[in-house]
DNA sequence: TTCTTATTGCAATTAAGTCTCAATATCATT
DNA sequence: AATGATATTGAGACTTAATTGCAATAAGAA
């Protein structure tokens, strides 16, 4: 069973690329904590652990670990950009609640057939998708329902 | 049959809000020409035909035809923010393709269906759906089949 | 250990988007 | 048509995310 941490050096190795302390320590922290991050997190994490990785290595290191296949750029949900962690994870869809920020992950597998068979009806090679649902959660609308109006 | 630029009078004053001269032209560029635009696009349109509007009074617009119905962000594609057109337009869904940008829309009836379901087994309500498919059109794929290996 | 080459951090820079504020335009009312 | 309350505008300063150039440094193959 291969780690995210072999993956990204064996990803790093056949670019002819170095497997440096600086992306060890940012592989390992993004892996750690097991959520969506945005590289402002990302950063603070690594400063309060005492691992002092510039803003610069971390916005270089984001494209590779993309390219390697270890993390995705999620959905442009509020205003910054944020990432995910998609190695060893199955694929899933989003529901977003626009109230509290929550994120349910889902996956139906219908829905991915019927994408297929839409791919294939335009001719068209899929390589990624991305669904979001945006709305709101069970607690919010409740909490609304009774504010408005 | 009433016409976008009265929806967004109509929109604007429900709010209160003025119908100015710059919102005039702003949402009469937007629906001459009939694709996805980004900010740019707009304000170099609008200087090309004379009418110099601020790129502060088109940021401040937007948001504005955004919650009147009349465009909606697009998926974050490449980089920049792009929006679409949305009166008078039956939702749909897009394939992207990465390799020339271009855009084809769909809908499949059945992946609406399926999405309401999936929100319901959540106790989710949607307000939006967002669903990109990126992967190469008929064309590109052709040429980049050529090309590797 | 040596040496080539990739990488880093810093600070300057670019770019998107927001904000402030005085001047102005809108539009309901007179 | 004039008035007046208030929303809106443009200019430019400002904020924040992200990129870049460069000298110093680290990786890792030989």
């Amino acid at each position: 069973m291969i780690t995210a941490e072999q993956k990204f050096e064996e990803f790093l190795k056949s670019k002819e690329l170095k497997y440096t302390s600086e992306r060890k320590l940012i592989i390992k922290t993004i892996f750690s904590f097991n959520k969506h991050f945005d590289i402002e997190e990302l950063f603070e994490r690594l400063r309060k652990q005492g691992n002092n990785v510039s803003r610069a290595t971390i916005y270089r290191t984001i494209p590779l670990l993309i390219q390697g296949g270890l993390i995705t750029e999620t959905l442009h949900c509020q205003d910054k950009t944020s990432y995910e962690n998609i190695f060893n994870k199955e694929h899933h869809d989003h529901l977003v609640c626009i109230n509290c920020g929550k994120i349910i992950e889902f996956y139906n597998e219908k829905i991915e057939k019927l994408q297929e068979e839409v791919c294939r009806q335009h001719n068209f090679v899929p390589i990624e998708h991305r669904l979001g649902i945006k709305g709101y959660c069970e607690d919010c609308y409740k909490k609304i329902k009774g504010e408005v109006k």
